[in-house]
RNA sequence: GGCUGAGUGGCAGAGUGGUUAUGCAGCGGUUUGCAAAACCGUGUACCUCGGUUCAAUUCCGGGCUCAGCCUCCA
């Protein structure tokens, strides 16, 4: 029985989907007007852990992640650049792409572009003033009226008058109540523009996850997540916009995800603490990051340093070695005591750091098996494997994961060289000039390459 | 100031009202020409002060500390 921890709530609730055996969940994803940061890498992740278990789980699961690719930053980003909005989007599309595919995140079912779904949005913005939940500024803004919706805060546990009382930007003339925010944007000279009722403009930020989540899932689906820093004010609105112009529940299940913290500190553009997948990916390999972000729990906060990635890889390790010298051709169905103790990890609340533990548990029964070909030994095999599969960790092949260059290490040694040196050294064994061996044995290892001698033959590795 | 969440062994990180997390590192051993890998053994952790209880790291209350939101942010 699935549990999930719901804001709403403050707790976790069992998991009833709408429809059974459907799942429709949305997630807010990037504004892409720069390179995706750990941080970024956290929310792609977990949900698509989250998405894989799910489907595992039998469930018909509609994942929609949008992509932001209109609002200031880009503008501005843009004008910086000299180059249009398009142009600027379009490049980190493909680079966040890029950087998904380097983690093993599945692409979602669909990721719905702001640009694309103006009439939605416009639409949406049009039944809000109707039902009178909106009203145009004085400046030709659109805003909504927090006032007329009851439930307003309802999800960031804040209420209006402490929200009123607590404000600390300059209030803008044009709004009724300081609270109130903007569904649409008059445009000023040279913004990019889109026509409208109310003049040309571009979209609020919030408005846009309200009409693409019902526009792709409907007026009320399953779950909504995002990053915790996006619960106030980015969720609370949208759950005011949506409800209040389809007059029906929303989400159902509000998940949000820990920060990564760098010393301590909250990972993030305007501390400028942050660094990129691709800039990590230099010196680590993607599954070693994906890993490092399963092995805690999704709301907790994750801290990011070399050394707790270094640790994520010496496990990581660990793990490959075990299925290294397991059978490779090992079949069969994954052993159902293993299989039910990881499930209920999962269920509770997506545990993916209690699972793991149960992967390094299977790899120590399996590194005990003397004899790897047995029925047993093919038995742990497959449910590790099968583990890996669910969470995205564990699908190389292993000893290309043992023997992988991270593009930063420093040695220039190819495989036929360190072949070489094994032969020489295989030799000099032979002939009892222990020395030398391990004079060859030494040189490989200060180029970073770790041999072990085993009966079948000397193995060599990567540290 | 308001509202969240958190404080676990050297480090990372789960969890629990009374019995082993797990990983990394360390130490001892088996194995090895020596190593490596692997396996075995090894650690009297649960911020603090009260309360509830036969029993609290786990529940309740106060305190201290930290992080986050209240402004764009995953």
């Amino acid at each position: 029985m699935l549990k999930i921890h719901n804001s709403l709530s403050g707790q976790k609730e069992v998991f009833t989907p709408i429809e059974p055996g459907k799942v429709s969940m949305y997630v807010c994803g990037m504004t892409v007007y720069d390179f995706c940061h750990i941080g970024h890498a956290r929310v792609m992740v977990v949900f698509d852990m989250i998405a894989r278990y799910l489907r595992n789980s039998g469930l018909n699961v509609s994942y929609v992640r949008n992509i932001t690719d209109i609002d200031d930053k880009i503008i501005a980003r843009a004008n910086e650049n000299d180059e249009t909005i398009s142009e600027l989007t379009e490049r980190f599309i493909v680079a966040m792409n890029e950087d998904s595919d380097a983690l093993r995140v599945l692409s979602p079912d669909n990721e719905p572009k702001a640009t694309q779904h103006m009439p939605q949005i416009i639409e949406m913005i049009s039944t809000l003033i109707d039902k009178n939940h909106a009203y145009v500024g004085s400046n030709n803004d659109v805003y909504f009226d927090v006032s007329s919706f009851e439930n307003y805060g309802r999800l960031s546990g804040k209420n209006t008058d402490e929200l009123r009382a607590g404000e600390r930007v300059a209030v803008q003339q044009e709004k009724d109540d300081p609270l109130d925010f903007v569904l649409w944007k008059a445009a000023k000279p040279d913004e990019p523009s889109w026509a409208s009722p109310w003049g040309e403009g571009r979209p609020g930020w919030h408005i846009e996850c309200s009409a693409m989540s019902t526009h792709c899932l409907g007026n009320h689906f399953d779950i909504h997540g995002g990053g915790q820093d996006l619960q106030f004010p980015h969720h609370e609105n949208e759950i005011a916009q949506s409800v209040c112009s389809t007059g029906e529940a929303f989400a159902n299940v509000w998940m949000h995800n820990g920060f990564v913290r760098v010393d301590e500190e909250k990972m993030s553009k305007s501390l400028g603490n942050f660094f990129t997948v691709r800039e990590v990916l230099q010196k680590f390999q993607p599954e070693v990051i994906r890993f490092f972000i399963l092995s805690s729990h999704y709301r907790s906060p994750l801290n990011y340093s070399i050394d707790n990635l270094e640790e994520a890889k010496s496990a990581l390790n660990g793990l490959y070695t075990a299925l290294r010298d397991a059978p490779a051709d090992a079949s069969g169905e994954p052993l159902k005591k293993y299989v039910d103790e990881f499930n209920a990890c999962m269920d509770d609340d997506f545990n993916t750091a209690k699972a793991i533990s149960l992967l390094h548990e299977l790899a120590r029964d399996l590194n005990k098996k003397s004899d790897k070909s047995s029925k047993e030994a093919a038995e742990l095999t497959v449910t590790l494997r099968y583990f890996g599969t669910v969470l995205g960790l564990l699908q190389d092949e292993p000893q290309k994961f043992l023997q992988a260059k991270s593009d930063a290490s420093t040695d220039d040694l190819d495989e036929v060289a360190i072949q070489n040196f094994i032969d020489e050294r295989v030799a000099a064994k032979t002939n009892k000039n222990y020395e030398k061996a391990d004079q060859i044995r030494d040189h490989l290892a200060s180029q970073g390459i770790s041999l072990e001698d085993t009966p079948q033959g000397t193995i060599w590795r990567r540290n």
